[in-house]
DNA sequence: GTATGGATGTTCT
DNA sequence: GAACATCCATACT
């Protein structure tokens, strides 16, 4: 709860609209590197740089929508740009971003975050004191962002919705690329994307270059 | 610093 | 009953 902020915003964050959004999965994974993370919240704005994300393509077995649209996936067969929050492993939150058309299943899974507003709040909510420890793994970003079952399926482009895509805080730095994390089936595909050099991101160090 | 294993609840077989 | 897009505590180097 005593880490300053390693970064300071000038001037407001504009909204990503839809139309900004690449509609293929893979493409919209790299593109939301670098890109923030927003949550209006009562206690205050909750906001993080996106560091690193997973593509769960169509066509991919280790995608939630691969057999199909049920209860529990049915956000990520909504118009790209929508939350879609999974309950796994008996206590973690996770959250995707819906992509490509309506009907269609495919997500990108937000994994890790550079808090930037809301430091405070979030150390509080994740009882720790480390702006490294804040958001790094989906269970902990969802955790730290406040976000649950009752973000599933907001629309993060609608015009007042309290949880948001925003602009590149500052602009990314080069992208790498590798397998995916704790799959055991298409495990082999380089379908993970990371801001290279970020000590914000998840895994083995060995992974930054 | 790295490695390992248990906890936990929902979903699907 | 098994699998699971994870996290944390604990043990060890």
């Amino acid at each position: 709860m005593s880490s300053p902020s390693p970064i300071k915003i000038n001037g407001r964050i504009g909204r990503l609209r839809r139309s900004e959004l690449p509609e293929d999965t893979i493409e919209l994974a790299r593109y939301l590197i670098g890109k923030t993370l927003v949550h209006d919240i009562p206690d205050g704005r909750l906001s993080g740089r996106i560091v690193e994300t997973e593509a769960y393509p169509i066509g991919d077995a280790a995608a939630h929508s691969f057999r199909g649209e049920t209860p529990r996936n049915k956000s990520m067969f909504l118009k790209r740009g929508h939350a879609y929050v999974y309950f796994t492993y008996g206590s973690c939150w996770c959250m995707n971003v819906s992509a490509e058309t309506p009907g269609v299943g495919g997500g990108v899974l937000l994994r890790a975050l550079e808090p930037l507003e809301g430091i405070e709040l979030m150390e509080k909510r994740r009882g720790v004191s480390r702006a490294l420890d804040i958001a790094r793994g989906p269970g902990r970003l969802a955790a730290a962002m406040s976000i649950d079952r009752s973000q599933d399926g907001l629309d993060l482009c609608a015009r007042a919705s309290p949880l948001w895509l925003g602009a590149s805080a500052r602009p990314a730095g080069p992208i790498g690329v590798t397998t995916r994390i704790g799959l055991s089936r298409e495990a082999h595909r380089l379908l993970r994307f990371y801001e290279k050099g970020s000590p914000f991101v998840s895994g083995p160090r060995r992974l930054l270059e």
